[in-house]
DNA sequence: TGTCATAATTGGTCGGACCACCGGGCCACC
DNA sequence: GGTGGCCCGGTGGTCCGACCAATTATGACA
């Protein structure tokens, strides 16, 4: 048994993670009014500071607008913001939202194959030697959540051998999303992971191959899509 | 004529961009520690809630870490943050960083031709409509910050067309790129725009043609890489 | 030398005050 | 009828000073 990770909040951020819940299940619409900072204190029983803060949060997320003197507004999320809001909006209060969950597995194909590509056009001996070490942890590994975690370290390993450091903050991003919401994504582990697709990435990679290694690792993310439906 | 928008700043938006700056340029390397706040007060002139409003911006870009009673460190942010991030570490304290341009430019060829491809599958014969209206209004622009921004409208329509939420979510957090840096790219667009590839999109999506469409948008992109060499 | 209570440091929360800005209503004036 | 000036209540922006809570440094003691 491993013990979770306590984790401490402060007020401002619980008061952001409820407002937050609150935009993206819908509860406020876009162009709806928030309460004012001094109602949604009295609401909260907590001092505006706190509340002041929590909406700076909200702001930078792109979920709020503020305007002196008038008031914060709920802002089309949908157009402003970016993928920071993903792990929340994937699930939001609780229930899955299947067509979002699909266009993702969808991108990650796309971006799967172009990560490997690239790693396979830029990789050096000790890289590779790396990636071999994931795919050995990885095929070593027999708990489900272990797997979980050890595939993607082996995505992020291409991912670092690609050099592409703005794909770097892309898959960041999608790393998130994993770990907001880890069950919803277990199922694609259950009745164990085919490293066959690895395995021919790690190859195709090794001899330099970008075709075979964005085929292979395409091909995996299109059977973790076909497991979706 | 047109007047812009007088854009009004708060203290604390100042201090995060002061900060921000100073993290993604290099001046803390992560893991070095923030000043206290209060130290952070002092410095400015301006009042501690102020800069702790300031530090939970920083929080939620991914830039500095807080601890209770152990004050504020520098987060390895290449390893934590989000796209969010893109548009100022493209040019740090003025200064362009082209590896991380290219990067950028490398994966939005990958993008571009998904969002082509599957704009195709899906599309309906009203937005192949409003894609053609992009077109015609993008060739009809003389200007160059007029064809930049349409240019990025047509690409947005696919978006749309594409019905894929979260790559609007990625796109959003690209288009942040282009607004903050737009002098950047404006270079993209000297000696006019071939619209050929636009064109041929155009067509491909209206014939339903996901394999032409993704080829047109590809090329396009690649042509954009080229001209940055 | 190692341990542990304690003090100092630093972030978290609070209450209250005042300033800056927005929106709407009102009114004089053209 | 329309325009601009003016005022006023509501709301966000900033400040101050105080105290609480967590961490870290300190130093006495065994």
């Amino acid at each position: 048994m491993k013990f979770q990770n306590i984790k401490r909040s402060t007020i401002s951020h619980q008061v952001a993670e409820t407002v937050r819940d609150a935009i993206v299940s819908g509860a406020y619409v876009p162009g709806d009014p928030l309460p004012t900072e001094r109602a949604l204190a009295d609401e909260f029983g907590i001092n505006r500071s706190s509340v002041r803060e929590a909406l700076r949060q909200l702001e930078s997320w792109g979920l709020v607008e503020i305007r002196h003197g008038a008031g914060a507004r709920v802002s089309d999320f949908l157009s402003t913001a970016g993928l920071q809001l993903l792990p929340f909006l994937l699930a939001p209060g609780g229930r899955l939202d299947p067509k979002l969950l699909f266009d993702l597995l969808e991108l990650r194909v796309e971006l799967l194959g172009f990560t490997a590509g690239h790693a396979a056009n830029r990789a050096d001996p000790p890289a590779i030697q790396e990636l071999a070490a994931c795919l050995g942890r990885l095929e070593a590994a027999t708990d489900v959540e272990d797997v979980q975690v050890l595939d993607y370290a082996f995505f992020q390993q291409l991912v670092v051998m690609s050099g592409n450091r703005v794909l770097a903050l892309l898959s960041n991003a999608i790393a998130r999303v994993y770990l907001e919401n880890r069950a919803l994504f277990s199922m694609m582990y259950v009745g164990g992971l085919d490293t066959g697709p690895h395995r021919r990435t790690l190859e195709a990679v090794g001899q330099g191959d970008a075709t075979g290694a964005r085929a292979a690792m395409a091909e995996y993310g299109a059977s973790a899509l076909g497991r979706l439906r």
